[in-house]
Parts: structure tokens; sequence; C-alpha cells
DNA sequence: GTCTATATACTGATAGAC
DNA sequence: GTCTATCAGTATATAGAC
């Protein structure tokens, strides 16, 4: 069977392609103000031409969202795997987030953008299964830190965890590849005031 | 002339019980997943009739955001004016935002999820401008903060203001009145981890 | 894989009666 | 202040030719 030098690449390739400029559009223009034609146009082709390639367009964010959660949730389960102690493995998924923004930020924008809407319908009842997973996880590693010494011990855990996953995802706002900052550095600044807080002096006393 | 109790105060009331309901659409659903007809079904009215109050449904948002951006900047200039210290100043503007999410949920919720969306229409520029303003506040309050010394010297002024920023609005996503938590509650909480972070022991050494 | 042509439904908005 | 009736524009999606 011809695999990656047969007609199957290419089609494949093509379908990617749509996805990747169907995904910008919907990240900068939201889900329901991008319009098949929009697609179409930014492609080169028709409007009717899509549907060769996808049932709908919401077969196509759909598609996207699929992908990107089971990318970010694998990377998520590596860091809980991992032998690391309590705050590197916080701090590992602080940056993951940042790298994941810098990576796929289409995917994130428009997960943090349309999430709420699109998980009205049946068929994206996964991402809110998906939220539930992402709150075990920051929950989990909060915890650990608190029980390993590395935290407060008066941190209300899920007030903690709300700031925490809400802040780490906003940045894709205003976050540009290529801009003044890399996802590392704008990692670093936000880890440090998470940790360690803006005011001078010795808190927690 | 007829005031209070003159037909002009129940044509205001029953404009503004329309625009409330208008404002909780566009905040759950979105501006553009919110057609005329949902909002005469929720007010108990036909579509026809929402333009017997309102020109189009643009200039319902057009009102509810130009209203709720002068109250806010109102209070900003409030704290800014006051002859509290930098560090108080501070405080205040983060419990503003609480305290707006409280009071104003759903007309933060439009601003936030609608901005960047509506802003690029010539009639939304003021809400660019309100941006820059806020800014401003933020900038100049961090700023005196450091000058101060109530504030880590270290900081990175433009990235702090925009994690501030972003994080005292997203709360929206999560934060419902009358739940678990009062805004004053998440307030102290969220400015306990921005002042003094969530790591134990002694940091900024 | 794309185009032509079009079905079908929905959307914001208007005019005039009540 | 609301309803009846409806228009014009736009949206997703389909069928079949090339």
């Amino acid at each position: 069977m011809p695999d990656q030098a047969g007609g199957s690449t290419a089609t494949e390739s093509r379908r990617e392609e749509l996805l990747r400029i169907a995904a910008d559009l919907f990240a900068s223009k939201g889900f329901r103000n991008t319009t098949v034609r929009d697609i179409a146009d930014a492609a080169g082709i028709l409007s009717g031409s899509l549907y060769h390639h996808f049932d709908s367009k919401e077969s196509m964010v759909d598609e996207l969202m699929r992908t990107f959660q089971a990318e970010l949730f694998a990377a998520y389960d590596e860091i809980l795997a991992s032998s690391d102690d309590a705050r590197t493995k916080l701090e590992r998924a602080v940056r993951l987030s940042f790298d994941t923004i810098e990576r796929r930020g289409a995917e994130v924008a428009i997960f943090q953008n349309e999430a709420a809407t699109l998980g009205a319908s049946e068929r994206f009842g996964y991402l809110a299964e998906r939220n539930r997973q992402s709150r075990d996880v920051w929950v989990t590693l909060l915890t650990e830190g608190v029980q390993s010494g590395a935290l407060r011990p008066d941190l209300d855990i899920t007030l903690t965890y709300r700031f925490i996953r809400d802040t780490v995802w906003v940045a894709v706002r205003w976050y540009r590849p290529g801009g003044p900052h890399t996802a590392t550095q704008v990692a670093d600044q936000y880890l440090t005031i998470l940790l360690d807080g803006i005011a001078k002096g010795t808190p927690h006393a």
C-alpha cells in the first residue's frame, strides 16, 4: 500500500493546509464570525469546494479542538508521570502553557473564546470533560506542592487553581510569536510573580 | 414638565429593561450569536418591536459599552486622584475590578469577549481608546509602587501590567454573584497571591 | 480537487395597522 | 408600545459538471 509517496499524503497536506487557514480565521475573527466563504477565499477556492474536504464548518473546528486537546493532555500526562519534585512539576506545567500559546496559538485562542459556546452542543461535550481533566491536573499539582512544603499551606486550592488556569492561557490575547518576548521569557516573569509576588520585603510573615 | 411621574420614566425603564435582557444574552451567548429574535423572545415581544426602542442591535451593545466604560473610568479616576499611598491605590484598583465583575458582570463579559471584534468598526473606536486609558492607569500605579519602594524594583512593568489587567478581569468567566465566594473574598485571595506569591519561604532574596 | 449553480434557512431591519 | 407582514441580504450546505 502506498504511504508516504502515495496520493494520500498530498490529500492530507491539502486538508491540513485548509485546517490551518480556518484555525487562523476562527482565532482572529471568532468561529461564528468566520464564514465558509472567508475560509475558501483565504485558500483561493470557492466555498463549495471546501465540502470536498470537510462535512461542515463545525467539523473543522471539531477536528482542530480534538487534535489540540489530545496533544496538550499528552504533555500534561508526561509531567504528572515524571519523578520531578512538586515545585518543578508546577513550573513545567506553567511553562507548557506558554509554550503551547507559542506553538498552537490559534487553537488556544479558539478554545478560550469558543469553548463555552461550542460546549452547549452535544458534539463538543468532550470540551467540558477536558476542562475537568485540566482541573484535576492543577489541583493535583497544587496539593502536592502544599503537602511537600513548597507552597504556602494557607492557599485556597480551588481559587488558586482558577487564577492559574485563567492566567496561563489569557496571554494568548496579546502574545505574538516573533514579538519582543519569547515564550520562555514570559513564562519566567509569570512564574516569578506567581511564586514570589510583586511586593517588596519579606511576605508570608 | 413631568419628570419622575411622567411617561418619560416609564419609557426609560422599559428601555433599560430591554438593555439588561440584551446584555445578559450578549454576555452568555456572544453578540454575534444572539439574534434580535432571541432578545425579543426573552422580553416577551416580537423582534420588530425592538426597533421602536433601538436603531439596531449594534446600537444596543454600543449603549451598553459606553455607559459601562464611563462608570468604570470615573471610579479609576477617583482612585488616581486620592491621597492614598501607592500600595493602597493598587489594592483599590484590583478590588474595583472584582467589584465591577460582581455588579456589572454582563458588561465586563461583553467587553472582554467582543472588544476585539467590535473594535474593528469605527463606531467602536472608543473601546481601543479606553484600553489605552486603562493601560495608563495600571502603568501609573505600578510605577508609583516601584518608586515608593512598595513593589519590587526588578519588575517588568509592561508584562506585569498585562498580567494584572488580564487576571483581574478573566474571573468574569467563572465568578457568579451569590455563589460560594463574595467579590471581596476573591479580591483578598487574588491580592495575596499577586503581592506575596504562592511559594513558601522568604523570596525576593 | 475545484467550479457552476442553487436550495434552504436565518438574520437584521422596515412599513404601517392597532 | 407592540403586532402583522415581509423584504433584502447573507449563511451553510448540496448536486452534478469538468
